[in-house]
DNA sequence: GTGTATATCTCGGGG
DNA sequence: CCCCGAGGTATACAC
């Protein structure tokens, strides 16, 4: 990794234009080949950016960056404040324990947590227009798609109609009935539970604490 | 700008727990005080971070971030290869041209360009569920609702539906029957042009630069 | 490669 | 402060 700070202008064309004027900033380049400009604030966003594959020409005072997509980041420098390079080496990565994909998981092991009675048909059920995340049965037999996410938003109610209309096509998912949906999350956002209500789709909070300790502990990642 | 170069592991506990194993990584602290933690490669985005407002404690060989939400980021630190600090001073910010912001000003200025005959009535109208991005009224009077993306994908068109639902309540606005919508952008993916025609959503896409032509250029940022 | 869903999304604007 | 929408979103994963 190499770490220059530098007083700098920085020019971007692609997806959009962006200008940076002359100002002192850290400029970092991986040994992927991304480049990044960041001020000394605003939270670990950089204010302009190359991500790899690219490539980078260096020439007096101006570092032009280009990318197979056509896009272009020239970076003007006027002074080099200091310049630095470590080899770190390749990292061994971030484990994660807590986002949807674990919830899920947790869920499908105990839906009936959602509902007394409810049996799991399928994690994951393809549709045309994606995966529902789970797929059940209630106590009376009717189908029910279960849409999972850590906090409940309107995008998610939007995503479960769209499957509940298409599996509600499905005559071997509607003998015993209309497919129900159930939106479930570890919080759900006023406006998400209004649309959801609107739409005849009911709502779980779920918390993930407790369905974890009704999981092995020897499951968790660490 | 504090930059560390270090052998550390670390932990996050908070939206998430994560654990990162020992390695060589770049630990950055802004003058904000959000700390970073960067490996060699993948994009701009840090192995693990902590955003201000927070409050860092070094012990010997051990950082610990906590902010008031109740997250914490411990930071073993094994060896430390370089330790360096630069002032970089406020950073004048980025000037952006081309998105949708802009988008929405030039189409207001010349929304005669979507259809012959359309007036502009309202920008960012608002209603219970959101703004609508123009509010217009076609030659013969009926009220057409605008969406204007860069790209217009699958959330769009389910956003101008939700809208269009609500404005075809509004007595005022059917009164010359009901209120049309517009999807507007650069480019329609197909998903979302075969959405929109389903729900009788007329399509629109735009000339960006087309538009800047018939605008004033001193009214452009740069 | 396109399409779809997730994210400790980040960031900015408005009530 | 939260809510909401946009993003050069980035990123992973399925088809």
């Amino acid at each position: 990794m190499r770490l220059v700070v530098a007083r700098c202008s920085v020019d971007y064309e692609g997806r959009l234009s962006a200008h940076l004027p002359m100002a002192t900033r850290l400029i970092m380049v991986k040994a992927d080949g991304c480049v990044a400009i960041h001020a000394d604030g605003g939270a670990y966003k950089p204010l302009n950016w190359m991500n790899a594959p690219n490539r980078l020409v260096e020439a007096a005072g101006e570092w032009t960056v280009t990318n197979p997509k056509g896009e272009r980041l020239v970076i003007t420098i006027e002074e080099v404040l200091s310049d630095s390079a470590h080899d770190l080496g390749a990292d061994p990565g971030l484990q994660k324990d807590g986002v949807e994909a674990h919830l899920q998981e947790l869920l499908a092991a105990a839906c009936h947590e959602l509902e007394a009675g409810m049996v799991l048909v399928r994690r994951e059920h393809r549709t045309e227009i994606g995966p529902v995340d789970l797929l059940c049965r209630d106590a009376e037999g009717r189908a029910v798609a279960v849409e999972i996410k850590r906090r409940g938003e309107i995008d998610g109610v939007e995503q479960l109609t769209r499957y509940l209309e298409l599996l509600n096509r499905d005559p071997a998912l509607t003998r015993k009935g209309a497919v129900r949906g159930i939106s479930a999350a570890q919080e759900i956002k006023p406006q998400a539970r209004v649309l959801a209500t609107d739409r005849g789709i009911a709502c779980a909070v779920v918390d993930y604490d407790a369905l974890r300790g009704l999981d092995d502990p020897s499951h968790r990642l660490f």
